[in-house]
DNA sequence: CGACTTCTTGAACCGAGTCAAGAAGGGTGG
DNA sequence: CCACCCTTCTTGACTCGGTTCAAGAAGTCG
């Protein structure tokens, strides 16, 4: 890339160097474009004074008025509702992602956000501010969001298509590939496990399909050696595999 | 809005008043965002040097080089392929509609464009740089562009949806509503009545149904008086009832 | 340990897909 | 202007993936 020499004026920590000292959360962001020390420093930061809810808890409330948040640990979700009560995930929220910063996703941000699990996070108003203004200084950290919200479209779409053209079967597959390269992207896969502490229940509202479906698909894929399911954690034994499953 | 003052400031062509001069596509675009006479002339400039394409044409094909393009008339789509050669449409362009403009969006323009119909294009690089420079004399194009993007996710967002919750017959007249709304902003809609010069199949690719059953679908709607078809021409002769069925 | 959530399995049902074949349009060349 | 061809639409019959209903087993948390 054509900015290397600005890295090189401006050092910046990246890779194995920092991740020592830093919580998972932070990683998959600092992931996403190279961030200097200082930036680095103001996510930290921010991510000191978190809050803690339980499962179900909501997270944003929906509409215009949003309030930045940075996940810090726990899974969430970005949901729609249809008057008669059914219930569509739009995408899931991990470790690291935020919502209310970015402004190109703003139809996304609209939609409410709710706790899974029990969800760490933390006020992000100060780094919407940063990104905000656009200041040359923080350019890493615009662009690290900018990366954030191109992935989670890209993964829109990917979704789009499974729902439209792909069998619970395909749709699955593809489903645990993509979320064990979310956290792979943040260096939190160990020999192909991530976590999925996720119900069978909200996992069918992300992925179009009824609880039994998704239970029984989950057993297929287990029959065939394509996965391991231990409490809260996923193994893909043969993503290879499992690729070709997924079609595409 | 707390920038009226601004707009009168600069005196802006719009409504009726310009929309006599006006292509049907360039309505679209300054109904997204009150446009300086300037801003309207740039566009409208490079509207003048347009390009007839044939039904099956491809306006882009796909990747991260992208011509900039703005769609004059005639239908085109974006289309994502499986390895197996079934297709899922992301959406639909519309005239006034623009491709590789808003960086927000640029997922969505990795996906290869291709005509629907005959379709007329201009090459929209001009804008591109004039929307990507940011000056603000040139704010209220950068706006139109922006809530274009934004429109665009909202029906991505509601096509998911759609794809994951709805029935045939709910997703069909959803889409339906949210076709008409689209022309209906850019004025084009007479007496509930707008263009619609796609195929069945082309329809099926978009909602995700085989063409038999988007036909068996449109028949049902029109059996109970909610749609007529007639060459290119569809109407929605009772709006109201039409949403209740589609839900939401 | 007990209560509740989540997972699992079976059986019946149904929305939508597939296959097939005929009818209706619509464009093109004579 | 008509005849022809090819695309698009339409309809019927059958199949199948996925849903629904129901009920029992296994986890999980206080």
């Amino acid at each position: 890339m054509s900015l290397t020499h600005v890295t090189e004026a401006r050092p910046r920590l990246s890779g194995p160097a920092r991740a020592a000292a830093t919580p998972p959360a932070l990683r998959l962001l600092s992931g996403l474009a190279p961030l200097t020390g200082a930036e680095f420093e103001l996510v930290r930061r921010c991510a000191l004074r978190s809050e803690r809810v339980q499962t179900g808890a909501v997270l944003h409330p929906g509409g215009d008025k949003i309030v930045p948040r940075l996940i810090l640990a726990g899974w969430a979700c970005r949901v729609r509702e249809l008057p008669d009560g059914r219930r569509q995930i739009l995408g899931f929220l991990l470790p690291g992602d935020a919502i209310g910063l970015g402004a190109c996703a703003r139809p996304l941000d609209r939609a409410p956000v709710v706790a899974l699990t029990r969800v760490d996070s933390a006020d992000a108003s100060s780094l919407a501010v940063i990104v905000g203004e656009g200041r040359s200084a923080h350019q890493g950290l615009a662009r690290a969001v900018e990366t954030a919200a191109e992935l989670e479209l890209e993964r829109l779409l990917n979704q789009l298509v499974r729902l439209g053209r792909q069998s619970a079967y395909e749709r699955t597959a593809a489903w645990l590939l993509e979320t064990r390269a979310r956290f792979a992207r943040a260096g939190l896969v160990e020999n192909d496990a991530f976590p999925l502490p996720i119900t069978q229940e909200t996992l069918g509202e992300a992925l179009g399909l009824s609880v039994v479906h998704v239970n029984r698909t989950l057993q297929q894929l287990r029959r065939e050696g394509l996965l391991e399911l231990r409490t809260g954690k996923a193994r893909l034994p043969d993503p290879d595999r499992l690729a070709e499953v997924a079609g595409a």
